[in-house]
DNA sequence: TTGTATGCGTTATCAG
DNA sequence: CTGATAACGCATACAA
């Protein structure tokens, strides 16, 4: 099958190509061209299986109609669930989502955005890794549309989709001392990013004003050793002098590692050891045992993501805020 | 910023947009081009930070360099984590992923193939629904560079990257039964797709060679109500005159949604009733009792998707075969 | 009511 | 060794 361009179609019907594309495009209102000129084209480019070049179209009118999602890792169900909605949404809006990952590198990051501006993305939706405030400030200088969304820059004041993650840990880590906890635990990432310092916040707050805070008590494991980091990290909870009674995972793949690792060390959880998870899961209805834990709202903040952005791009008008979506807690 | 293209690098130097393209591309081999001029506009793009526009590039040179990526779900991790290497792969032979979620549904897949062509993709990476050879068939007549994965039509012999779903569930059924179960049940979905209807076909000739066979025992449930027609079929299984020992779940989506229900119904896993799963999950080793599953090789999957698709896209020569990669039965 | 001409950013051909 | 120029497919200002 030949390509068929506008071209062809106008040669086939002996008409322009500009008549084509104006009937093609809805554009003739007001009686611009013949209804029947206008339904031979019609037919003519079903006929003909015309398809349009959006590469052409895109170099035409500056805009591609496409935008760049860039996440940590698109395995990982929250960003999946996220890249999910986001194009679900983006198609209805007209666009479409090329997604990116970085594996929370930085030079990947870099990497990804160039690759997606050459691509021409009309806006960009990221997940920012570690360290990379500078390169979201490029963005934003050089006026490119952006949301970022899960972790943000509060000091640079870029559009962005954010839960309360320090609430929300507040009143966990509460519901926790309430419940009797005196000794709890925490783990998180080693990263220094917003997102999870404002947990570890909430935590380290909330047992701070119960005068349970114990700074031993807080560990930190790495992406990249995730598993051997956590295996390490709960040993050292579950054999210092004072045993802790509850532990706090601050993220999915955290909570994910951390309940498996207990497992491993034949604790018995909710008995031995109560914990508290970070998003939902498929695993976690399956466990034997109840666990509460903090639900994002991720089809909001899909959808505020894409309202946000396309607000940037199709407005260029006043500036998108930064929106603090509220995390459940679900027991 | 303005936007920086060939033609400003060429007058800022005051040379012309062709020498500029020819050293920017790497193709000033043989001395086309003199090595300070060419030092010198290396620079300059450095300098303006410098861009390609890969519209531009995609329309002048017939391809786009990226390819699509169709897949029913990509919230779901099997869906992602080869979402994940595929994207991976492609990144290092120069190609552009853009992902496509179909749900399933026979006309978001059309929906989709029509859209990533406007997008002038140059090849498609695609897991079938339901009833979609006519559209399988149509994009290989038009010279569509395609690849199959997870599911194949092999009536239709386009290129596709399986796995060898027949033999692996024979044999896992056959393990079932020699650990002494006498009344297995399977369970699968509705649709009648090559992969889950191997699958079936697997466990069925081991039942009926060990003449443990029972129509009754093999239920299916449906994509969209998943949750329910596996309560309801797990009731039937559970209640029948003769109660199962032993479901074997065709799929990864299928064995969560199995165990769940399993576990709402109070039996003890491996105790009251032997399960065997599809596809790993972060889940499976959480479980607190050890579960056999079929694993499948993902990572090859898509490395293998992507070989046969890139020698379609640039060889054209010899046609590529149909392969069945091997699964696991992990203990 | 319709056609002509131009340019978006690139690469390729050909001429100098 | 380097520069004009045409063309990719499309949308639009302007002409007719």
């Amino acid at each position: 099958m030949t390509k068929v361009s506008l071209k062809v179609i106008a040669q086939e019907l002996g008409v322009s190509t500009a008549t084509v594309s104006l009937v093609l495009n809805g554009k003739n209102k007001k009686g611009r061209v013949s209804s029947e000129l206008s339904k031979k084209i019609l037919d003519k480019a079903a006929e003909l299986n015309y398809v349009p070049n959006s590469l052409a179209k895109g170099l035409k009118m500056g805009h591609s109609k496409s935008i760049g999602l860039i996440v940590a890792d698109i395995s990982n169900v929250f960003f999946g669930t996220l890249a999910l909605h986001i194009q679900n949404y983006a198609e209805k809006e007209g666009y479409t989502v090329i997604i990116g990952n970085t594996n929370e590198k930085l030079d990947q990051m870099a990497k990804m955005i160039t690759f997606l501006n050459s691509r021409q993305v009309d806006g960009l939706i990221i997940t920012p890794a570690e360290g990379s405030e500078p390169l979201a400030q490029a963005l934003v200088e050089n006026k490119k549309p952006l949301v970022l969304v899960d972790r943000g820059f509060p000091r640079l004041d870029i559009p962005s989709v954010l839960i309360n993650n320090y609430e929300i840990c507040f009143r966990s880590t509460n519901q926790l001392i309430a419940r009797g906890i005196k000794n709890p635990g925490f783990v998180s990432y080693k990263q220094d990013q917003f997102h999870t310092n404002e947990r570890e916040r909430g935590f380290v707050e909330a047992v701070t004003k119960a005068k349970l805070y114990d700074a031993d008590n807080i560990k930190k494991v790495s992406y990249e050793h995730l598993a051997n980091d956590m295996d390490r990290s709960i040993n050292e909870l579950l054999n210092s002098k004072k045993k802790v009674d509850a532990i706090f995972f601050a993220t999915n793949t955290i909570s994910m590692a951390g309940v498996k690792s207990l497992l491993k060390h034949n604790v018995i959880i909710q008995r031995d050891i109560q914990v508290m998870c970070f998003d939902e899961s498929e695993a976690i209805d399956l466990f034997p045992f109840q666990v509460p834990y903090i639900k994002q709202p991720i089809q909001e903040m899909a959808k505020k993501a894409l309202e946000l952005l396309i607000a940037q791009i199709e407005d260029r008008g006043e500036k998108a805020p930064i929106l603090y979506l509220d995390a459940e807690l679900i027991n």
